[in-house]
DNA sequence: GTGAAAGCGCTAACAG
DNA sequence: CTGTTAGCGCTTTCAC
């Protein structure tokens, strides 16, 4: 197919009776050139179809490279690839480029990953993380700034949902609407640091509201299958919930699924994460909605001011989360 | 924090008591180095904690370094979230890291992304085009290989679904089931590919079946607002549908709006492209389910045959979609 | 087995 | 305003 060795500076410059230093000149916008020498060495840069190698010039320069390195567990994940998106966007508009990489969750596969995104000298790592204390090790020796994102990592910067405040403010929105049965749906106990956040969450607003937290409405469920069981068994309780707070997605689908089967549509049922299809769903799914693009947006950024010079003490970024209501049973009450 | 210039080959050597080159051909595992040495110049490194620099690598060896771009116009959506997932993970296996870009659907956004990729030296590209000739012509003329993804470009390589034969086999099963009144929801005239094809299959199995295209029942709807208020037209139709082909998820979620507020659960939907919630729907919604991860491991598949000097004329991989049936009425007829 | 020299494509530092 | 020299970190070539 096309020409196989690309034109270098050198090619530029020999065409257009320059010294390739010019020609730098003119590529980068910098030093001072004449009109007419531009004017000539962009002809021929055109001509040429020119493009200065961005691996070169970064090996020169000797500082990181105008890359960030991105990790997180699983792309199939909708609220990660969003989260990617958000990413995306924020380093390209400050003319960063994204390396994407996937842990699978698993930390070796992390740390493999991040071992190769160090040795192409990225300029910040940003990581969902597995496990993290590698990372975090490995980078630190590199000094290369790393933000965990979703997840704290060990005494690390790091950007997060509100998950624990979220939680809180969609059950307390229950608990204001007159439900007093309000039973709990996720895994226990929670694994994952967003999943214990918002378990603290709903024990949280229980407290505030002078409610009990009766540990009967407190379900253990991991699957969709999981969730939709426990809702059933809860629902024959002699004295059953008349609301359901879904933990993440999974609880959310049991739940709604449960409830529609056994015809229960005067259950509000309330999940953290929002999901495209919740208002069409029956029961409809009231929401703690999360920000995932603005969650990536926010790492960059911290990462960024690293980069330039800030060396306050760790910090965690916190981005907020916006409830969502839908349908009688969560904003009317029992 | 951590030291801040890295260590390098140099540094290496001259703490091990060897020469660069030593260094260089422990670390590659090429030449022959006695097992004293090797020892000693690998517990140097571990000290040390030097990693190659890749860039520097790249440079001298001149060949395209071991990245390939991909570019999806939005990762918000979950499917091309899940294409991406796929490219990473085949390119990952092959010791290729993936450089991502969003054009968002803007094909100068496009062409700019294409553009620093190939400066950076990708050994390879993958677009899911916006407008895709531009590239085509930057990677052409750079000897870079590309793939288009999901959608073909202009007389190249590309790896898409069988969206036409997918969509066929969806509505011969609705056929099969009994279903002469068939509607179809998309935007008319279609603008993408994809869609294009849908619209055909449609009429395939039509044709197929003998059944005559009613264009009544083809219904233009481009939101899912859009696409309930159609629905609701064509039940209010002297000889209404009792099927419906929804042939983008926004047609589809509609349509299960639309036919769950006027309770008419009878009413058969199959829509292209499956949803993680598909099966808790009501009405349920079965689906023409693709692969998009796989599309993606394909993509990098033949982005690297090309690489490994497979220079046959421009073929395009068809990926197959799969058929997932729920509920009853579009098993057992109307 | 090992090393010295040269050079990938580019830019920093100094001339002129 | 423009050119020369040197060298980033690495690998290639060829010598020992």
């Amino acid at each position: 197919m096309g020409m196989e060795r690309r034109s270098t500076l050198h090619d530029v410059a020999r065409e257009a009776g320059v010294s390739a230093k010019t020609v730098s000149r003119v590529v980068n916008g910098d030093g001072p050139v004449a009109a007419a020498t531009r004017a000539r060495v962009l002809a021929v840069t055109e001509r040429l179809g020119f493009r200065p190698n961005l691996l070169a010039r970064s090996i020169r320069t000797g500082g990181p490279d105008s890359t960030v390195g991105l990790v997180v567990p699983d792309l199939g994940n909708p609220f990660f690839g969003a989260l990617a998106g958000g990413v995306e966007e924020a380093a390209r508009a400050r003319g960063l480029t994204v390396l994407l990489g996937c842990s699978g969750g698993d930390p070796v596969r992390e740390a493999e990953v991040v071992g190769d995104f160090l040795a192409r000298r990225t300029a910040a790592l940003l990581v969902v993380p597995a496990a993290g204390g590698e990372a975090l090790a490995q980078a630190g020796a590199a000094g290369v700034p790393l933000v965990f994102v979703d997840r704290p990592g060990p005494d690390a910067d790091c950007v997060v949902s509100s998950n624990r405040a979220g939680a809180r403010e969609g059950v307390a929105q229950l608990l204001g609407a007159g439900h007093r049965r309000v039973a709990f749906l996720g895994d226990l106990p929670p694994e994952l640091y967003t999943r214990r956040e918002r378990l603290a969450g709903y024990r949280d607003a229980l407290a505030e509201a002078g409610v009990p937290v009766d540990e009967v409405l407190v379900a253990d469920a991991r699957t969709t299958a999981d969730a939709a069981d426990a809702v059933l068994r809860l629902l024959a309780l002699p004295d059953p919930p008349t609301a359901l707070f879904a933990s993440n997605v999974n609880a959310a689908t049991g739940a709604v699924l449960a409830l529609g089967r056994a015809g229960r549509r005067e259950v509000a049922v309330l999940a953290f994460d929002d999901l495209p299809l919740a208002e069409v769903l029956d029961p409809p799914l009231s929401a703690v909605a999360q920000a995932p693009a603005e969650l990536g947006a926010a790492a960059v950024r911290l990462a960024l001011a690293r980069l330039d010079g800030d060396d306050s003490p760790p910090r965690t970024e916190t981005v907020p989360t916006r409830l969502v209501l839908r349908g009688n049973p969560v904003m009317a009450g029992p």
